[in-house]
DNA sequence: AGGGGAGTAGTTTTT
DNA sequence: CTACTCCCCT
């Protein structure tokens, strides 16, 4: 370990060797792509710790995703060993929750809290809509709750909310006057039923720092440096939670790259940038420019993207890498074909260059297209792996599960108990819960007390139903104090008749239900087994479920193609990369052409696509695509254009089903430009190069093909070889032809006659 | 209360 | 195409 320290400081260049020496007081590290940002707060966490003797207890290192972080603490633990365990760090949320969960009396919150996610807040925010009789064709869900996130990000309550008449002038010109009395009824519902939603994680943490010095000055002696990466994502109620804790010691540094802001649509603000500037004004501003993980063309191709970019802080990434291959260009009729393509494309580098499947990267905007990649990779025998997407939390019966389980452990968790009362089917509908909902708000009682006794509130059967559903919860909660996470799981699973039910369901989505089901119950038994954990109940289980992602559970070792959003993406680099779907409307987002601003930010997230690859990277997009439904077609994405044409190769593939010539046709890069034309046209290459092949055209074999030759070419027509290449397995040819210009082909593939 | 059938609206991206 | 809602009938 000795070694590794005195190793670490020389393996960096000089401004990285800044950015990790430099550990006292405000310090901004602006990181291009593959500038080794990672390596830089890695090495200055281990530098805070080996030189300067720091206890990672009084580290706080703040990231935007799970994945980071865990990234992150692998790669500090391999230079500091185990002690990197002691480190506070993790996403903003995850810290929070944590903290919050120490301090909760504070905030009237009892520290077992739920946490909302996306889905119980939008179900909440329907009800509350359906209680205002209010249009819900107009209070949409979406929109309300977008709209309550993003006060919350910018630390505006609901009281100043309704103070605030800008606010309200503003929602009644979009038709939503009741914008604010919606906020109140939320927030309240949430407090009541001990829960907090994503965003209340970062909002109350202000509250809590806000009005409780004490507390704060607490933490602020704990964390002695306070780190922030992707600082271009964090919103305003980030940046003040970090702000505060590190007023006192002054040691904040944050990392960012304002290129790859990609999250301004949940209130992550590029201002938090310039803010610092203004906030710390003799701040340490280190620049890493040198990109280590790509080839020239694709650094350079990057560029040339985000230079479209009116705003942004002045950088110039540069590589000392080779120059490398260009861009490939894949175009496809429909997205079954663009599958088809990108999976032949992957096999083909597969066999020429020998890479594993886990080289490769396929890139897209929306969770939707995998869909199409994932079926002709299936029929192609290659091996991938889907990362994001529905996670395994999101699903229906998982949801389920845990409902039950949250329900359970918190008797005021509303939400969660909408969600079990009548699954399985016991005779409790809509018209039993809003009558005992009236009866609790009327005589201002928890709903729990109303269930209790419930027969005297609902007439029927329907309260019987409740009181039975009550006594089975009060069984589960006697075995909760009792047992551990596991016992007290499975005897609800088992006696609730959720697993029978799923059990008994012998379709293939039932029994993977059934699977999954087992799976979380196995998750929990790991849970109860791990040996340096004290606290094994149930409750303990659910603490920051909604905060997890499921990319621990997914294998990493296995040999596979990855597909994911190109959100998902951020942070990871890939030999081969292709970003698929570029289409208007598609990639940009026909959701994000209303701004300036937002299409500036859809460029931003090509620009972070392209700069995940090492090695190559290629371009495709389809004339036709399945959407709801219905086939439509569609024009090639404008960001086709904004990349500076000499680094673009493209190669038209023919569909398997073309029986005139399966070949790989280079045209020249005009093409791009032309884009735009050529789908109102039909086919692109007749027009270019109109050459009709002779009637005896036989391809020859090319294995003693010499420059100098005379040949034919079913397409690009007749030309003199001028170079050969046998470099790699792969021989190309280099040949001048007489209308089409000089091509490079390869023989493998080219159907050539030597005349 | 609940099942079945018709009709309709929705696909950004993540904690 | 699907997932959800609404409505009608049992």
């Amino acid at each position: 370990m000795a070694e590794a320290q005195a190793d670490y400081l020389e393996s960096l260049n000089p401004p990285q060797k800044e950015g990790v020496i430099n550990t006292e007081g405000p310090c901004m590290i602006i990181a291009g792509a593959g500038s080794g940002k990672t390596r830089v707060l890695t090495y200055r966490i281990a530098h805070l710790m080996k030189a300067h003797n720091v206890d990672p207890f009084n580290i706080l290192a703040l990231t935007f995703t799970n994945k980071a972080a865990k990234e992150m603490q692998h790669r500090i633990e391999s230079v500091v060993g185990h002690d990197a365990k002691n480190l506070w760090m993790g996403t903003f949320h995850s810290v929070f929750a944590r903290i919050l969960r120490a301090e909760a009396s504070r905030l009237g919150y009892p520290s077992n809290f739920t946490i909302y996610d996306t889905d119980d807040s939008k179900s909440l925010i329907k009800l509350i809509v359906k209680e205002f009789n209010l249009d819900d064709k107009v209070y949409k869900p979406n929109i309300i709750y977008n709209r309550i996130s993003g006060a919350k990000n910018r630390l505006v309550s609901w009281r100043e909310y309704l103070n605030n008449p800008i606010y309200y002038e503003d929602d009644k010109m979009n038709m939503r006057p009741e914008m604010g009395r919606l906020y109140q009824a939320y927030s309240e519902r949430c407090f009541a039923a001990d829960a907090m939603d994503f965003d209340d994680l970062l909002f109350n943490t202000n509250i809590l720092f806000q009005e409780n010095p004490d507390v704060l000055n607490k933490y602020q002696q704990r964390f002695h440096h306070v780190m922030i990466d992707e600082f271009q994502d964090t919103n305003i109620s980030q940046y003040m939670i970090a702000k505060r804790l590190a007023a006192v010691r002054q040691n904040i540094c944050v990392v960012g790259d304002d290129a790859q802001s990609i999250y301004a649509f949940r209130g992550a603000d590029i201002q938090n940038i310039l803010n610092f500037e203004k906030d710390y004004p003799d701040l340490k501003m280190i620049r890493l420019e040198q990109n280590y993980r790509s080839t020239k063309t694709i650094v350079n191709a990057a560029n040339s993207v985000i230079n479209k970019n009116t705003a942004q802080l002045k950088k110039s990434v540069w590589t000392q890498n080779s120059e490398g291959e260009l861009i490939d260009l894949i175009k496809a009729t429909s997205d079954n074909e663009e599958g088809k393509l990108i999976a032949s494309s992957i096999f083909e580098n597969k066999m020429q260059n020998q890479v594993p499947n886990k080289d490769f990267a396929i890139l897209y905007r929306t969770n939707s297209q995998s869909r199409a990649m994932e079926e002709a990779l299936r029929r192609n025998n290659i091996k991938y792996r889907i990362v994001g997407g529905l996670s395994f939390y999101q699903r229906r019966e998982i949801k389920d599960l845990l409902a039950y389980f949250r329900y359970v452990v918190n008797p005021n968790d509303e939400q969660a108990m909408r969600r079990i009362i009548n699954l399985p089917k016991r005779g409790i509908g809509p018209g039993t819960i809003n009558k005992m909902v009236v009866a609790a708000a009327e005589s201002q009682t928890p709903l729990w007390e109303i269930m209790e006794k419930a027969t005297s509130h609902v007439g029927g059967k329907g309260g019987t139903q409740v009181e039975n559903f009550v006594a089975l919860i009060k069984s589960f909660r006697l075995t909760n104090e009792k047992k551990d996470a596991y016992d007290t799981a499975s005897q609800i699973a088992k006696t609730s008749g959720l697993l029978k039910e799923l059990y008994e369901d012998k379709t293939i989505e039932g029994m993977n239900r059934y699977e999954n089901t087992q799976e979380l119950l196995n998750a929990i038994k790991e849970f109860t087994e791990q040996p340096d954990r004290e606290d094994k109940s149930l409750g303990a289980f659910l603490q920051d479920v909604a905060l997890l992602t499921d990319e621990d559970r997914s294998e990493k070792t296995e040999d596979a193609v990855t597909l994911m959003t190109i959100h998902m993406a951020k942070g990871l680099e890939f030999e081969y990369v292709y970003i698929v779907g570029l289409e208007e409307d598609l990639f940009p987002s026909q959701m994000m052409l209303s701004s300036r601003a937002d299409l500036e930010e859809e460029r931003r997230l090509f620009y972070v696509a392209i700069t995940r690859a090492k090695k190559k990277l290629s371009f495709s997009y389809a004339l036709n695509r399945y959407r709801f439904g219905r086939l439509k077609n569609c024009e090639p994405s404008r960001f086709l254009e904004e990349v500076d044409p000499e680094f673009i190769k493209v190669n038209r593939k023919f569909s398997s089903s073309d029986p005139v010539s399966p070949g790989v046709n280079y045209v020249t890069k005009n093409f791009v430009n032309n884009l735009k034309k050529e789908t109102t046209k039909k086919k692109f290459a007749n027009q270019l190069i109109n050459h009709t092949p002779s009637p005896d055209f036989e391809p020859s074999d090319t294995t003693n093909l010499e420059v100098g030759m005379k040949v034919e070419h079913p397409k690009f027509g007749f030309g003199e070889v001028s170079a050969i290449d046998e470099q790699g397995a792969n021989k190309k040819a280099k040949v001048d032809f007489e209308k089409a210009g000089e091509k490079t082909l390869l023989l493998s593939f080219a159907k050539l006659r030597i005349l």
